[in-house]
DNA sequence: GTTATAATGGAATGATCGTTCAAGAAAGGA
DNA sequence: TCCTTTCTTGAACGATCATTCCATTATAAC
């Protein structure tokens, strides 16, 4: 009978995750993977298919784990605002560590299907849960009624972006902050 | 007496300018480069030494031009608040051409810091045209008074990178023109 | 112990990378 | 005409790339 396997697949992932947020698909070499995710080449081969499958299944994972947060942080707190600017603060503090979603569309835009299609599954899922929320807020007066709430799932989204972008670019946590301030700002 | 040069200088670096916005620095080859350029390989070399000095190169001239269309926008209209909003709308209508400023910053951060002196002049340059406007349309009541036109010029750049995140991302234009509206409605 | 599989590490493969060498064609000034 | 330089082209270089082959060791179930 066989052996059973011995490292952690998701394990390994989160470590081949790490390299490819800091340096992007095309500036991680298969050694640096090696030295990350603390397993031979060759089971890496066995295990993942080729470094294209392998930065699929990091992608993959990380934009189920990144939706599962923003919803955390969106159902947190006591109104629904409250979730929202929660979901807007760990963007923020969070910021200092690169992000594979905007990585990889900084990186290929639309013209990798496979990869489109992971980001927009993540998308629409967390675009349903602001949408949602973002209502909740309205009936509350929190939110001004005049704005759609699909609009302002895409400023959410750019704003992540954008305060990522900037995170990576030196920005100060001073500045971060006053990012989610700014954000939140919009929506009154 | 030498023969002179035959090809512009400044016409070749936006040929290659072209390829490092559309695949980034990692994702362009010398070959790509040739191509796009016009120019023979060995030419490439003799002008402009390497393929890290010419993306160089390209980013200081993107850097350069982006900023003075920034600022053009930005004079234009009778009030300031005007320029303000056509600088934004001009980002949101050029946005499907994917930024340089963007995606080298995606791409190294803070690691290279040949490309971060080069993007942080043009960022400290334009944002102290972005305080001067602003300050111009607070006095005029178009800007809330509370807000610091620091915190404002670092929300105007980041969510220009937002935006443009956005639009490589396959947002449609009606969504761009939604998260201009949006930047404009935080400064109320 | 035998067997089947997991996993490792090193060497090798073929491709592509950035870069340079070498030689020739083109073009202006003398 | 003859220089001198520009520019192009193709071949070549060494390095690195992703990937695979191979031999070896380790560990479970039988």
């Amino acid at each position: 009978m066989p052996r059973p396997k011995t490292f952690d697949i998701d394990t390994a992932i989160d470590g081949a995750m790490g390299v490819f947020r800091e340096h992007g698909y095309e500036g991680t070499s298969a050694q640096m993977l090696v030295d990350a995710m603390g397993i031979g080449r060759q089971s890496l081969y066995d295990t993942f298919g080729d470094k294209w499958e392998l930065y699929k299944g990091a992608l993959r994972r990380y934009a189920t784990a990144e939706k599962q947060a923003h919803r955390t942080a969106l159902k947190s707190g006591r109104r629904p605002i409250d979730g929202i600017r929660a979901m807007i603060e760990r963007v923020v503090s969070d910021a200092a560590t690169p992000c594979l979603g905007v990585g990889s569309i900084a990186e290929f835009g639309c013209s990798q299907s496979e990869l489109t299609e992971i980001n927009l599954a993540a998308d629409r899922d967390l675009r349903g849960a602001m949408i949602e929320q973002v209502r909740a807020a309205q009936a509350q007066g929190d939110i001004a009624d005049a704005l759609d709430p699909d609009a302002i799932a895409t400023f959410f989204i750019a704003s992540f972006a954008g305060i990522r972008i900037a995170a990576r670019g030196g920005a100060r946590p001073q500045q971060l902050r006053d990012l989610g301030e700014m954000a939140m700002r919009a929506l009154r």
